[in-house]
DNA sequence: AACATCGTTTCACAATATGGAACGAGAGGC
DNA sequence: GCCTCTCGTTCCATATTGTGAAACGATGTT
């Protein structure tokens, strides 16, 4: 790591995009007046700080009314940063948190073939959260939560080139029966999260919540893992709503919009 | 209007910014050097805005690399602004500019039960560009462009409601036979644009082209339309590149992606 | 017609941003 | 292990640059 950074700042960058978030809160339209009173600046500034976000088309003020709104550039600029988006950057902090609520194993996968692939891992110790782990590992998408929710949320015609192959049982409890895996895939689509107890591992307890990219699409997967007699079946529902939380949080910031809103 | 407006700016704003489109081009990621270079400024100087604009979260700095990206706040930022994205506003410079280039009336609809609204009109008159025109004007959709696009594009279910009932013909061109209707509909979804030739009125011509929101639906039409002796079939052959881009542009500032770029 | 209210502009002042140089921390080469 | 290169951040004297109260001009309202 570089040096230490103590936050040094400039004003007028600040306030600029004070001026920008203010436009978040509701309101999508906002006149120099309001933004004055509600941010405690001059009018003098407010304008001039405008007339420089418009320069640059962040803003744009409505011809008539003077009133103004956020513009075109900004769409623009968040089209290529959405595109430059890599998952496990977006996930990591996120990951991170849910690790130290929880006090369990976090990790972020993806499907590749027939496997899911840990591309991040958070596992406890007696007091802090270490990131590495498993990084790069492989398990078969069948015996795992994060590879079943992985397969439950792929296209049909790519699940079905998946299914015909042979699965391996790795345990008693390991779903080999492609007729048995389909019903279960379809219960983890409607209830948006699968579970695995001791499907991959004897003594493994395992839930897992998708992450969807900007297009809806389901491109990883996060889980939360540990010991059987620890992470209880009880104490995993228990938190299905934080995982959930966290994995739509994820989504969210990687541009997956849930409502409709527009007129 | 208010007052004429003659570009005050503040300095350190604008290279904020400036330092924020750098981004859009390819590259994700960026070291304070490489802005540096680029944008001609002092490191220190970079280093103090980016600090700013990370205080902010517009960008976040990789802890390890040292390197900076976009940031979460500023995608936060555009879920707002598109959610008060309103397609009439977006749409009305890109509606001028055609009717300035093609010198034949430009509009923007929508579809409300079994007619076409017109939102916005420009009408080209001697040298200047007019703005308004028949706001509000209702006509049935089946027998317009814009209101065929709009047809062609609806959830099946939806188009099954309106199709069961009579079509009024207008003129001998009006398409009134169902059968008919849903062919012409299946073409225009192909083809991506409608035309429309003395189907509404007698001597007009018109083409239209739809327009996207950020879930991908199409949620208005934008129309060229004139008199057949000046807008005839060759020329409204020669135009359809021009309004196919102007209706895409304007589907890609509400947030509409085409391209899938995800990792 | 007089009056609010709007957004923009002016202008004198000094607060604030600037940038060259120094600093501390990694990375890589020898 | 030591040296060197490059990285991002911090320092600090300087004056450039942003600031804000008040004036301005244009709209719409009473």
């Amino acid at each position: 790591m570089p040096n230490t950074k103590a936050g040094q700042t400039v004003q007028s960058v600040e306030r600029a995009l004070a001026i920008l978030k203010t436009f978040s809160n509701g309101e999508p339209e906002l006149s120099v007046s309001q933004i004055s009173s509600r941010l405690k600046m001059p009018k003098s500034t407010v304008s001039r700080l405008l007339a420089t976000l418009q320069a640059h088309g962040f803003v744009v003020q409505d011809a008539e009314t003077g009133r103004f709104r956020l513009g075109a550039e900004l769409i623009a600029l968040v089209h290529s940063a959405i595109a430059g988006l890599q998952v496990h950057h977006v996930a990591r902090p996120h990951l991170r948190q849910l690790a130290n609520t929880l006090g369990e194993t976090v990790s972020l996968s993806v499907l590749d073939g027939h496997d899911a692939v840990n591309l991040e891992q958070f596992v406890p110790t007696q007091r802090l959260v270490m990131r590495v782990g498993w990084v790069g590992r492989r398990m078969p998408a069948h015996a795992v939560s994060v590879g079943k929710v992985l397969l439950a949320f792929l296209p049909s015609e790519e699940l079905d080139q998946l299914l015909d192959q042979q699965m391996e049982p790795l345990t008693p409890n390991t779903i080999t029966n492609p007729t048995t895996l389909r019903r279960e895939l379809h219960r983890i689509r409607q209830q948006g999260y699968a579970t695995a107890f001791e499907e991959f591992e004897e003594g493994l307890h395992a839930i897992s919540a998708p992450i969807h990219d900007h297009t809806g699409r389901v491109i990883a997967a996060i889980s939360v893992s540990g010991p059987a007699y620890r992470l209880t079946r009880e104490r995993i529902a228990d938190i299905i709503p934080t995982v959930l939380e966290t994995a739509q949080r994820i989504s969210w910031e990687m541009g997956y919009m849930v409502e409709e809103t527009n007129r």
